[in-house]
DNA sequence: TATTGTTATACTCTATAACTATA
DNA sequence: TATAGTTATAGAGTATAACAATA
């Protein structure tokens, strides 16, 4: 930051610039973090979310994407099944596994809560000038883009049989 | 999105694309909350930004400005002072008051965190083509004001003396 | 009497360790 | 013997209620 204008090298000014972008990413969501409704936690949602994008998913492999224990998947699934929004089916194929779905009721309570955090920031960025609003819309792709990123990261690959 | 050359009236389609975006600031939000460090909560981290941006508060307003309870925040702030991060002053003009601030232990800590939130970000960002890159870098004053717009919402002001 | 903060207590979330069932 | 999942138990974070000190 403070050498910017002495470093001829354009590499490290790119290299400076993500960073920047890094940091101000990291601190939105530091900050947002709080206005979000709180009647589920983000590991549950972000959960629901992935078995509604990419269908049906063993415990283990919930865990290994959520980042959590498997017993704390466990747990989580358990919660989830009482309150209706998952369910648990035998794996045909081998049956340890427990494959953990997502029902209708769960797909609905993860659009609505999507739409109701989406509307607390809404209420924000209403209040951002025009120009502001047309460069976010204009890196809304590359939002998007980081989030699949972080997702293949985690997620080992889709439902099928693995070697 | 789709029908953005069909339609004739802007006003709709902007509220349409600032709900989009925000969806996916959200989504965003609630994926990449998962890759981040997790040796201090997000809220002791939120509180001692507050700290170090603002000066000195008193726990009321720092429990006001977290969304969570006095009592919360009260456990919260002993153990950061603890660790040594925040340390507990007395306010010389009304003797029930606590007033808080950020030692200088807990300000390199807070930047340690931050580079490490942002370093977890900027290595997905790395991996974006080069014209997304440039379009977050063109909006990166827009999240920076979405954040500040959320921290004015919470916080009712400085620490100065209020009615 | 109202306000600031603390202490007591309970609930949720998540961790590790020990266990069961199946491969 | 290794793997998938569950149960038992503990620690962190946050909530409400009751309390103490000060205004």
């Amino acid at each position: 930051m403070l050498n910017r204008m002495n470093r001829p090298a354009p590499a490290a000014d790119v290299a400076t610039n993500q960073q920047d972008v890094a940091e101000t990413i990291y601190r939105l969501l530091v900050t947002l973090f709080r206005g979000l409704p709180r009647d589920m936690s983000l590991t549950s949602i972000a959960t629901l979310s992935t078995l509604e994008r990419s269908g049906p998913r063993r415990i283990t492999d919930l865990a290994a994407i959520q980042g959590v224990a498997q017993p704390s998947m466990t747990t989580l699934i358990t919660n989830l099944e009482r309150a209706g929004y998952v369910e648990r089916r035998s794996d045909p194929d081998d049956r340890r596994v427990s494959l953990v779905a997502v029902t209708p009721a769960g797909a609905t309570y993860i659009h609505t809560r999507r739409r109701a955090g989406a509307e607390a920031i809404a209420e924000l960025v209403e209040h951002l000038p025009d120009e502001e609003i047309a460069t976010l819309t204009a890196a809304a792709p590359a939002l998007h883009h980081i989030r699949e990123l972080h997702n293949q990261r985690r997620d080992p690959g889709p439902p099928v049989k693995r070697s």
